[in-house]
RNA sequence: GGGCCUUUAGCUCAGCUUGGUUAGAGCGCUUCCCUGAUAAGGAAGAGGUCAGUGGUUCAAGUCCACUAAGGCCCA
C-alpha cells in the first residue's frame, strides 16, 4: 500500500490559493520566514506608502508584485527581511475629497467648519479604504507586517519629521523666500498643480506689441526701440526687465508705415512680423545686449536700479519678437531671471486681485480689467506698435472659473541646490533598473535641480514646526517634548496637528516678543520621503535608534516611473540632506498598467479592471506571473482577460499537469525516493543539465532584479521538461524506471523552489501536497526553504546542443513526413540526416529521434553514395565578412560560381580550398564559411532548414504496412481504455473484430499489442465489425 | 516649451548590448498529424514598407541624425 498522493490534473487554482491563504495564515508562515533569518544578514526593504482614500486598483498590485518577488528571494538565499507597511495620511488629495464630501468651495468654508473638525475627517477619510488595501495585498499574497505598520499622521511620525526638518534648519538649508505659484485673487488661495491642470479653459485675449526705447549702448545710438510681446499687458506696470536668449541673433531694422520711419529690435528668426518692407541696420546676438537699458513703457510703480537687458535661455523665437518682457512677480521664470540679476520683486497687486489703490490710471481695478486702460495709454503714448486678438489656454480656478494669476507668495523653501553635488554623488552610487532612468530622466531632474518648495498654506499635513515672533527671530522645534520646555507646560500629548499647535506660544529668547507658529503645513511628499527614519520613531522612541541604523540604506525599493520626481526624488533627497547619503541602493522602476487597448484606466473610460475580481477569477498566481514575466517591467503594459488566462495555460497548468503526471506514476509504481542515479542516462543527464543551467540563471536574473529573464528561462525549462523530457521518457515512467522517477522528482522539487517567490500559492500547493507527502521531514512550508544551488559540473553544454539539434531534426522529420503524407503510425525502414553535429550524436538522443519519426533506421546522408545526394552551399557572411571585410560580396558570388560537390568534397579532404575572386585575389576558406545544404535526389521526401536536413524512404513493404496496422490498432485500444475510464495498471481483456488484413495483424502480433495494452485476453468476435472507423476494428473492453 | 520612453505579423511581445543575407515566439484563423498525463503537443499555410526619411558600412530591424505618432514626467 503506498501512501503516494496521486493529484488530479484538474485544479482550481483561485480555491487552492483560499486554502494556502489561511494555511499561512493559521501557521504564521509569513513570520517564521522572518524569524526563522534571526542572526542572519538583513536585507532591507522599504514599502512606498499608499493613500488609502481611494480603492486600491490593478496599478497597486503591479508594484506590490515585485516588492514582494525580491523579498521572498532573498529571504530563500538566507537573508533577515522585516517588511514593514506604511500609509500615506497627509495631502491635498486627501483635503480635497473631505471638501467634496463636506461639500465645500474653499478655504473659507473650511476654516468656518473648524480646523479640527476638518482634520478629524480627514483622519477618518485615509483610513476609509485600508481594508480594502490589506484585503488585496493578503489576497495576492504579499507579505509586508500590516499590524506595524507606520502612519505619517501619528505623533511619532510627526515628531520624526519635525526633527529632520530642524536638521536641515540648524545646515540653514530651510528658508522662507517668495514663490511664484498659481493663484485665485477670489478664493485667495494658491493652487496645487494638481488642482491647476483641472481648469485650463481656453480664452481670447488683447495681445500687445509695445516699444521699449533703448536708452544706453549702441542701440540708443542706432535711436532703436526694443518690440515686446505679451499677452498680459496688466504685468507691464510691474515691469522690471526684459530678457532676451543670449545665443540667439537679433536685428535692429528699419520701417517705414503711416509716413513714420523706426528702428525696432526683434530676433531675426521673427522679423517677419515688421512686415516686407524692412531694412536691416545692424546685427547683434542676445548676449552683445546685456545690460542695456530702456525707458519703461508705464510709470505708475517705482523700481529701483531696473529696467535693462538680461539673458535667459527660456527664451525662444516660437511666437512674439523674441523679447521678453519681465515681471518678476508675476512668472516663475521671471522671478527665476530677475532673482539671478538680483532685480527687486515689485508687486502692485494686493492679494484680492486689485491693483492698490493709490496707484494712478489703474488703481484699484481688478488685475484682468487693468488690459483696457493700460493699452489705451500705451497707444495714446505712441508705444504702442500692434495689437491682436490671441487665442490660448490659461488656467482659471477650478471652483469658481475666476482666472489665475502667477503670483508671488511667501514660501518655504528647502534648498537643494546646496546639496546639488551630494545628490549627483549618490545617485551616481544608484543602482537603477532600468538603468537610463539613472541618466536620463532622473539625472537630468537632478542636474536641472530647484530648490524644494516644501510649505503648503493648508490644514491637513505636518505642521512646519518653525516658530516667530514679530521681529523675524524663528526657531524650528524637533519633537514635542522641546516644544514643551519652550512653552513651560507638558504637552507630550498634544494631537502635533493643526489647529493644537497653532495655540502653542511662548516668549522669544532674544527679544521676550511672543512667537507663533508660522502657519504652513508641509508638503506630504516630504512625509513619505521622511520614512526610513520616521517608520521608527527615530531618534526619539525607544529603540529606534538601532532600528533605524540596521535598516539604513535600504537595499531595495520599488514603484511606478511617476515616482522618479517623487517619492524616489524626496527619499534620496532627504536622506541626503540629513545623512548625507542616500536612503537607497537600488531602485526598480516600473512603467504603467494599460488597459487591453493601451489606454490608461480610468473610471470614466470603464475600463477599469477590478483587481479582487482579477484575482477571483484567474488566481493570484496568474496575474503575478503575467506581472512579473510576460513584457518589460519598465514599459507601460497592457492587461486584459485574454493575456493572463494564457499565462495559465502555457506556464502554470503545464507545470501543474507535470506534477500531476508524476504523482499518478510514483503511486502506481510504489515510487522510492532514492536520490538520484549514480549514472544516469543520457534522457536523464540532459534533463539535469538544463535544470541545473536554470538554477544558475534564474538566480543570478533574481539576483539582478530582473524577473522577466526569470520568467521565462523558467518557462523554457517548463517546456522542455513537459515536453520533451516528460514525452520521450513515457515509457520509462510506465514501467516504474526508478532513476527516471528520482530525476523527475528532483526536477519538480527544484523548479518549485525557483518558482516559490513568483507563484507563492501553487508551489506552495505543491510543497504541502506533493513534496512532504514523499519527504515529511522537509521544511514546514516551501517559503522556509532555502534557494538551490546549480551544480555546475552537472552541466554538460554539448549534450544540451545535441538535444536541441535532435529536436530540430525531429522537427524536420515531422515536415517531410506532412509533406508526404504518410502519417506517422505508419513506420518507415529509414531516414537519411545531414547535419553538423550528427556524427557525435549520442546513441540514446539518435533513438529519440526515430521513436519520433517512427523510422527504423537512421543513416548519414553521406552513407548513401555520392550520386543519390545532391550539394549545395552558401557563403556564411558572419564568418567571411569577419575575415574578408569588404570583399565578402565577390567571394560569395565565387563560391557560388564553383562546383558545390566538389568544393565540398575538396573542403572535407583537405580542410580548406582557395577561391579566386577577382584577378589576382583569392581567399581561402574552411568548412566553416560555408552553409551546405545536403539533400537526396529522387524517392524521398525532404526537409531541410539551415544546412540540416532530414529525408524519408517511403519505400512500404508488406511488413511495414503491417506494422502501421498494428500500431492503429494500439492506439485504438488505448483510446478506448481511456474512454472507458479505466485505471492506468488496469488489467483488460478485449473482444474485438476486424476485416481480414486487420485481423491478419492482430493475430501475428498479439502479444505486443497485449503488452502495450495491458491485455491479459484476446477474444475474436468475428462477426462483428465497426464500418464505421477506418480500420474496421470493433473493441469492447473489460477490466480482467 | 523641455527631457525621457515606445513604435517589429490581425493582437500581445522577443530580437537591438556584440550589424551578417529566409526577422522570430505566443494568441487567433485554415488544413493536417500525434496522444496510456495535459485545459496539451507537433507540421504546413495565410499574415511583415521592422513608424518614416537620410546617413555610416561590403552588409542595417540592429549603429548615427532628423521627422512623425503615442505615452510618462516637468514647465
Amino acid at each position: 500500500m503506498s501512501t503516494i498522493k496521486s493529484l488530479a490534473p484538474q485544479i482550481d487554482l483561485p480555491a487552492v490559493e483560499q486554502q494556502i491563504l489561511s494555511f499561512w495564515e493559521t501557521q504564521e508562515i509569513f513570520k517564521k520566514t522572518v524569524s526563522a533569518r534571526d542572526g542572519q544578514l538583513s536585507w532591507t526593504f522599504y514599502e512606498g506608502p499608499p493613500t488609502a482614500n481611494g480603492k486600491p486598483g490593478t496599478h497597486h498590485i503591479e508594484a506590490r508584485v515585485f516588492k514582494d518577488l525580491f523579498p521572498r528571494y532573498q529571504t530563500m538565499k538566507g537573508h533577515k527581511v522585516v517588511r514593514k507597511a506604511g500609509w500615506d495620511c497627509h495631502g491635498l488629495p486627501v483635503e480635497i475629497a473631505v471638501e467634496k464630501q463636506l461639500g465645500f468651495n474653499g478655504k473659507g468654508d473650511i476654516e468656518k467648519y473648524g480646523i479640527a473638525k476638518f482634520n478629524d475627517e480627514c483622519r477618518v477619510s485615509v483610513q476609509e479604504h485600508v481594508g480594502e488595501f490589506t484585503a488585496m495585498t493578503r489576497r495576492m499574497g504579499f507579505w509586508v507586517d500590516f499590524d506595524e505598520a507606520y502612519w505619517t499622521m501619528s505623533s511619532e511620525y510627526v515628531e520624526s519629521v519635525w526633527w529632520s526638518l530642524q536638521q536641515i534648519w540648524k545646515k540653514g538649508l530651510l528658508v522662507q523666500d517668495y514663490r511664484v505659484a498659481p493663484y485665485c485673487p477670489r478664493c485667495g488661495t494658491g493652487l496645487s498643480d494638481h488642482e491647476l491642470s483641472q481648469g485650463y479653459e481656453t480664452i481670447k485675449d488683447q495681445s500687445v506689441y509695445v516699444r521699449f526705447p533703448a536708452t544706453s549702448g549702441e542701440l540708443a545710438e542706432l535711436g532703436a526701440s526694443l518690440l515686446v510681446w505679451t499677452t498680459t499687458p496688466w504685468t507691464l506696470v510691474s515691469n522690471t526687465a526684459i530678457a532676451v536668449n543670449p545665443k540667439i541673433e537679433y536685428q535692429v531694422i528699419e520701417i517705414t508705415n503711416e509716413e513714420k520711419t523706426e528702428r525696432l529690435v526683434v530676433a531675426t528668426n521673427l522679423a517677419g512680423i515688421l512686415g516686407e518692407e524692412r531694412k536691416v541696420i545692424a546685427t547683434f546676438t542676445g548676449a552683445q545686449l546685456e545690460h542695456t537699458k530702456y525707458s519703461p513703457p508705464l510709470d505708475l510703480v517705482e523700481i529701483s536700479d531696473a529696467h535693462y537687458i538680461v539673458l535667459a535661455d527660456y527664451v525662444t523665437v516660437e511666437d512674439g519678437t523674441g523679447l521678453v518682457h519681465q515681471s518678476p512677480a508675476f512668472g516663475a521664470d521671471d522671478f527665476a531671471v530677475c532673482r539671478k540679476y538680483g532685480l527687486p520683486v515689485v508687486n502692485p497687486i494686493a492679494p484680492d486681485g486689485h491693483f492698490l489703490p493709490e496707484l494712478k490710471l489703474i488703481g484699484g481695478t481688478f488685475f484682468k480689467e487693468a488690459d483696457k486702460p493700460i493699452i489705451k495709454d500705451l497707444k495714446s503714448r505712441g508705444l504702442l506698435f500692434k495689437q491682436q486678438q490671441y487665442e490660448h489656454s490659461y488656467p482659471h480656478c477650478w471652483r469658481c472659473h475666476t482666472a489665475l494669476m502667477y503670483y508671488a507668495q511667501p514660501s518655504w523653501y528647502i534648498r537643494t541646490t546646496e546639496i546639488k553635488e551630494a545628490l549627483l554623488r549618490e545617485n551616481a552610487n544608484t543602482d537603477w533598473h532600468p538603468e537610463t532612468i539613472k541618466t536620463g530622466r532622473y539625472g537630468d531632474w537632478l542636474n536641472n535641480n530647484i530648490d524644494w518648495a516644501v510649505s503648503r498654506n493648508r490644514y491637513w499635513g505636518t505642521p512646519l514646526p518653525i516658530w516667530r515672533c514679530e521681529n523675524k527671530h524663528e526657531i524650528c522645534v524637533g519633537s514635542l517634548a522641546e516644544l514643551g520646555t519652550l512653552a513651560g507646560k507638558d504637552i507630550s500629548n498634544t494631537d502635533p496637528h493643526r489647529p493644537f499647535v497653532d495655540d502653542i506660544t511662548f516668549k522669544c529668547e532674544q527679544c521676550s516678543e511672543l512667537m507663533y507658529r508660522t502657519p504652513e503645513v508641509i508638503d506630504c511628499w516630504y512625509d513619505s520621503g521622511a520614512m526610513p527614519f520616521a517608520q521608527w520613531g527615530y531618534p526619539h522612541k525607544e529603540g529606534s535608534v538601532e532600528k533605524f541604523e540596521a535598516s539604513y540604506p535600504a537595499d531595495f525599493i520599488c514603484e511606478a516611473i511617476d515616482q522618479t520626481r517623487g517619492w524616489f526624488y524626496t527619499l534620496m533627497t532627504i536622506g541626503t540632506l540629513v545623512f548625507d547619503k542616500s536612503s537607497y541602493e537600488t531602485v526598480l522602476c516600473l512603467g504603467h498598467i494599460l488597459d487591453k487597448d493601451g489606454r490608461k484606466m480610468s473610471k470614466h473610460l470603464g475600463n477599469v479592471l477590478e483587481p479582487m475580481p482579477l484575482m477571483d477569477q484567474h488566481g493570484a498566481d496568474a496575474v503575478r506571473w503575467y506581472m512579473l514575466a510576460a513584457g518589460s517591467p519598465w514599459s507601460s503594459r497592457r492587461v486584459g482577460h485574454d493575456a493572463i488566462s494564457d499565462v495559465v495555460r502555457k506556464t502554470l497548468l503545464t507545470y501543474w499537469n507535470t506534477i500531476s503526471f508524476f504523482t499518478l506514476y510514483a503511486k502506481a509504481s510504489d515510487f522510492k525516493l532514492t536520490g538520484l542515479a549514480e549514472e544516469p542516462s543520457t534522457m536523464d543527464r540532459w534533463i539535469l543539465s538544463e535544470l541545473n543551467a536554470l538554477v544558475a540563471k534564474v538566480d543570478i536574473a533574481y539576483a539582478n532584479y530582473d524577473s522577466q529573464e526569470a520568467g521565462s528561462a523558467i518557462g523554457q525549462f517548463i517546456d522542455d521538461l513537459s515536453n520533451w523530457y516528460v514525452r520521450r521518457s513515457r515509457r520509462k515512467f510506465w514501467d516504474g524506471d526508478s532513476a527516471a522517477l528520482n530525476t523527475l522528482y528532483h526536477c519538480l522539487k527544484e523548479l518549485t523552489l525557483l518558482m516559490a517567490p513568483m507563484v507563492p500559492f501553487i508551489t506552495e500547493h505543491v510543497w504541502q501536497e506533493m513534496i512532504r507527502n514523499l519527504e515529511p521531514s522537509e521544511f514546514e512550508s516551501v517559503h522556509l526553504a532555502s534557494f538551490p544551488v546549480s551544480k555546475a559540473s552537472a552541466i554538460d553544454e554539448k549534450l544540451s546542443k545535441s538535444v536541441r539539434l535532435s529536436r530540430r531534426l525531429v522537427e524536420l522529420g515531422r515536415s517531410a513526413r506532412a509533406e508526404s503524407k504518410v502519417k506517422i503510425r505508419q513506420p518507415l525502414a529509414r531516414a537519411l540526416v545531414a547535419a553538423n553535429g550528427w556524427n557525435e550524436m549520442d546513441s540514446e538522443i539518435r533513438s529519440h529521434i526515430s521513436d519520433e519519426l517512427n523510422v527504423h533506421n537512421l543513416d548519414e546522408i553521406a552513407s548513401a553514395g555520392a550520386d543519390l545526394v545532391s550539394i549545395s552551399v552558401k557563403a556564411n557572411f558572419r564568418t567571411i565578412g569577419a575575415k574578408f571585410g569588404g570583399d565578402v560580396q565577390e567571394i560569395a558570388k565565387a563560391i557560388n560560381l564553383q562546383d558545390h560537390g566538389v568544393l565540398v568534397a575538396n573542403i572535407r579532404a583537405t580542410g580548406s580550398a582557395k577561391i579566386e575572386f577577382a584577378l589576382g585575389k583569392s581567399a581561402d576558406i574552411d568548412l566553416e564559411d560555408l552553409v551546405i545544404t545536403e539533400t537526396p535526389k529522387i524517392g524521398w521526401s525532404v526537409a531541410s532548414h539551415n544546412g540540416e536536413s532530414v529525408a524519408l524512404d517511403l519505400t512500404l513493404t508488406p511488413d511495414l504496412i503491417e506494422a502501421g496496422l498494428v500500431r492503429e490498432v494500439i492506439r485504438a485500444i488505448q483510446e478506448e481504455r481511456k474512454q472507458s475510464g479505466f485505471d492506468i495498471s488496469d488489467r483488460i481483456v478485449v473482444r474485438w473484430g476486424a476485416n481480414a488484413e486487420v485481423s491478419k495483424a492482430i493475430i501475428k502480433h498479439v502479444a505486443e499489442i497485449g503488452e502495450e495494452t495491458l491485455a491479459t485476453k484476446f477474444e475474436n468476435i468475428s462477426e462483428k465489425i465497426n464500418e464505421e472507423n477506418e480500420l474496421g476494428l470493433w473493441l469492447e473492453l473489460t477490466k480482467s
